[in-house]
DNA sequence: CGACATACGTGAATTGGTTACATAAGTGGA
DNA sequence: TCCACTTATGTAACCAATTCACGTATGTCG
């Protein structure tokens, strides 16, 4: 339930500061009558409003626009840079860290290796070091990101706590929010890899017109994220999605009898030559996964069903066969389309959790 | 997204008609100040916002409390009797149609047969028989049903068409909905009727607590509803929950299984009696279904799985081995609990459908 | 250089809300 | 019966946010 509470003038303000916020940054540089206008506020509130975003760093006036009949208008524009945020994927093997400024715009990329086998803490060193290189190396302060967030595999309850991980050694019970707050002092978010992959489909990505996605994130391990009516679900533990872990779903050993001896690369390359045997492992992968997906499918009849991760990258010899198969077991399958991001998505993802949080708790609403 | 529309003075008022009409609701009778108290707004503002709610005919005042100190506060309530919604059951082989006011409280319950093998038109002739026997019955005028909703198996899309029913003829492509509104001449919803059922248990049966529940209603045939916040899930095609039909799930021939030559009844009462092959029978049912909510409790890891319809009557003797075999599936298992509401639920759910839909649209917001 | 177009600046009016304080209308005890 | 006490009501002054109207400023174009 969302929680009432009564409104006094100063409501109408925080409303109308929201509203022209977005329209200022749809708009990437706009006049007070210009804003007015799509806002439907006079310009008088409009320029009130910009005045007070001006005086909190957010808003800056940029010169008048020059050629134009009548008076020039005044121009103001979104400071994109009044801050920073972090996102973070922290992977099996490698660990992905973009920094982009409040628009989302990804200025800086650092990426480190790390081995599967790394214990918790050495991936925790690792992981804190890309993300300080990443933010140092592109001249940013570090008091100047408000917020981090990191994504990983395994079950990330609420509180951003890893509270399952089967993959990496020592990693069911890290307190992987808490200690990412200490990178640079300010809030901090960990979810799921596959959910913050989902999140940047949504954000940039195949998803942005889609409201209710299920995003399937394919690798060595197959993973699930969720989203409702555009926005994460992560359910009651950070568990939602967690389908593979069902014993008739099969997504346990889909993988392992995929690649068998070769590459999964090199498989699904002979597929697309038209090896007999090639095609008939993706295929047989492809209904393990079709198995698992119309699960989830007939669970939250999405608008569409997202495929990511490494093998996604293997494109329609994959996609056509789970296609195919999903629709023998759906009612009424969702449309499944490939992911858009190669290995940035989670990071990506990671950006817009905590562009989220930034938005929620610091520009107000 | 939300879409943000700017504020003017005007939606001030709005607002805390809304927190107003929501304080006084709750209370059920109160005075000027202690709404303002509970509210946060002040006396003055809750009388203007009360005078207005007077003259479009929501609230009334009410006699003075006697014998308290001071000057008697003058008393106002909400008047639920201003309009009525009609909730109905169109089930496969019983109506059920629930007359409520503005609070919720059934004030008129009508029910009737209908058979089974009942071709559409003559099903729906009953149901709106009942419908308007019902509210004819209670002795309310039938222009003061402000809305209607209905339930049904099968599954209907997000306008209210049937889109597939398996089970009852020529259902499939009927426009409940649109007809149902014929009734009154009112506005009307309909939605599948394990998601009604859902709606019931979280409004005022066994899941008032939870925010994500999973409702599975199990009967000749099972199926499941899905709430999301509080809110229905039906999905893109109403087709959320739709697990049953998922072969490996194995709800398709459960429930044959169970009854075989007996009544279900006689086999959960010979369970109970320590009937060493109602018990298996039992187990084995408990199973199937078990293996269905896993696949829902892992997709969306909801904070509550309900069962309810016909078979959850018997109670512990089925809960106890779902809840045995779904913790054996799933990696954290959600809490099952029995439904609170027998054959009414889909009813009240409908009624709270409909209440829903004339709280958004009537009363503002 | 004047006509035109467009934006800016200011003041009054409106709406909705709050605070402060005097006044009204009960109860309870002397 | 009357007076103190308690609680609610009524009224006035004030504030915050917004809009409208209108005059003024500042550019372009012919």
């Amino acid at each position: 339930m969302t929680e009432l509470r009564p409104g006094d003038a100063s409501l109408l303000r925080k409303v109308n500061t929201q509203v022209t916020l977005r329209a200022l940054r749809r708009a990437g540089v706009a006049t007070l009558t210009q804003l007015g206008r799509v806002t439907g506020l006079s310009r008088q509130t409009v320029e009130a409003v910009l005045d007070e975003l001006g005086e909190r760093g957010y808003v800056r006036e940029v010169p008048p626009d020059e050629g134009a009949m009548g008076r020039p208008a005044r121009r103001f524009g979104f400071r994109a840079d009044a801050g920073y945020v972090v996102g973070v994927e922290v992977g099996g093997d490698a660990i992905v860290a973009a920094l982009a400024d409040l628009n989302g715009e990804v200025i800086a990329w650092e990426r480190a290796e790390v081995s599967g086998d790394a214990p918790a803490h050495q991936r925790l060193e690792a992981a804190e070091r890309t993300a300080l290189a990443c933010v140092d190396g592109a001249g940013v302060a570090r008091r100047h990101v408000w917020a981090v967030a990191a994504g990983t595999s395994g079950i990330v309850d609420r509180t951003g706590r890893v509270s399952l991980s089967i993959t990496l050694p020592g990693w069911t019970g890290v307190d992987l929010a808490g200690l990412a707050g200490r990178w640079f002092g300010s809030p901090a978010l960990a979810a799921n890899d596959a959910n913050l992959a989902a999140l940047a489909e949504h954000w940039r990505g195949s998803a942005q017109h889609a409201s209710d996605v299920v995003y399937v994130l394919i690798g060595h391990r197959a993973g699930a994220g969720i989203l409702i009516g555009g926005r994460l679900h992560p359910g009651r533990n950070g568990a939602a999605g967690e389908i593979g872990t069902l014993r008739q779903v099969g997504w346990e050993d889909a993988a392992r009898e995929l690649v068998k001896d070769a590459s999964a690369a090199e498989v699904f390359e002979a597929a697309l030559g038209g090896d007999r045997e090639a095609v008939r492992r993706v295929d047989r992968y492809a209904e393990n996964l079709a198995i698992g997906a119309s699960a989830l499918a007939l669970a939250i009849d999405p608008d569409l069903l997202v495929l990511g991760g490494g093998y996604a990258r293997a494109g329609d010899v994959l996609l056509e066969p789970v296609r195919r198969h999903l629709a023998e077991l759906c009612v009424s399958a969702p449309e499944v389309v490939a992911s858009t991001f190669g290995d940035e998505g989670v990071a990506i993802g990671a950006v817009r959790l905590a562009l989220d949080h930034v938005e929620r708790e610091v520009l107000g609403l």
